[in-house]
DNA sequence: ACCAATGGTTGAAGTTGGCAACGATCGCCT
DNA sequence: AGGCGATCGTTGCCAACTTCAACCATTGGT
């Protein structure tokens, strides 16, 4: 009450608490990696993937923030798996597109029950808290993410 | 409307809105390595150090959810950059205890300056929103983490 | 038909990550 | 006191990740 709380403060401590869970669950996602014996970055190429719609190698890059060489070795490895197939672009034949495979598919499904149900810390929330709590992220994130 | 929610769907919503939001702002984390001139690990491992409270390596490791071996070449790195000590315990000569130098703190507080503050998405929120964002995670995550 | 620009691959060098083996130290046990 | 299993950190090995520069194929404009 003494102390007024610079307008930044109540966003920054919600941040901080976002970061601790993340930190928290870090373990789980370890976990589901080698689960479905995949190392990290194959893993969040895999999720990145969407089945309905191919991508491009360089737009996989840009959403995992590497170079494009890199996402060549790690496709190289997902296609050696069969959870992945390139396929040459018709319009420009220089891009290649990500396709998902049926195994893809099922790995992908496995990793969605694995790491997208909320956390324990969430779940520990009232029903209407957790309403609450995902209509002002709802309007926060939104569209814009 | 016609379909009734289940009890668990506010919180996976919440977490993917969540994880969303971190996965925007990963961009913000690599910039942030490279302004320091540090890798991702090495940046996470700094971070981890508080500085007025000596870290025995594999305790490190546990909070990177890593190996023990892993830690020594991270550590052995930030130790040429002189952010980093290596300390023996007296108690028990095994466990070496990490120390933060100066420098280390330094770069400490500009990571902090660059990582610390709430994503725009949050800050769009009123201050009030704010508030009940912060109150609700506390509530969720508090000293559980 | 040239020519700069783009998408993806390759090669080199350094970092991360796990695993097995090791040396040093500790705690316990007799 | 001495011995012995367990623990902490390191080292060596190897696979994967990561960036950078160089390269090839292809594209679009001139």
């Amino acid at each position: 009450m003494s102390t007024a709380p610079s307008q930044t403060s109540a966003a920054s401590e919600a941040w901080l608490l976002m970061s601790r869970l993340f930190q928290a669950n870090r373990g789980h996602f370890f976990a589901a990696c080698s689960e479905v014996d995949l190392s990290p970055p194959q893993v969040i190429a895999l999720r990145s993937l969407r089945p309905d719609d191919p991508m491009p190698m360089s737009e996989l890059a840009g959403l995992m923030h590497c170079d494009n060489s890199n996402v060549t070795g790690i496709v190289d490895r997902l296609e050696d798996r069969r959870l992945v197939v390139r396929q040459a672009g018709t319009r420009d034949r220089r891009v290649k597109y990500l396709l998902v495979t049926k195994e893809g598919i099922a790995v992908r499904a496995r990793l969605e029950e694995l790491l997208g149900h909320a956390p324990e810390p969430l779940l520990s929330l009232s029903p209407a808290e957790q309403r609450q709590l995902a209509a002002l992220l709802r309007k926060a994130v939104g569209e814009s993410v």
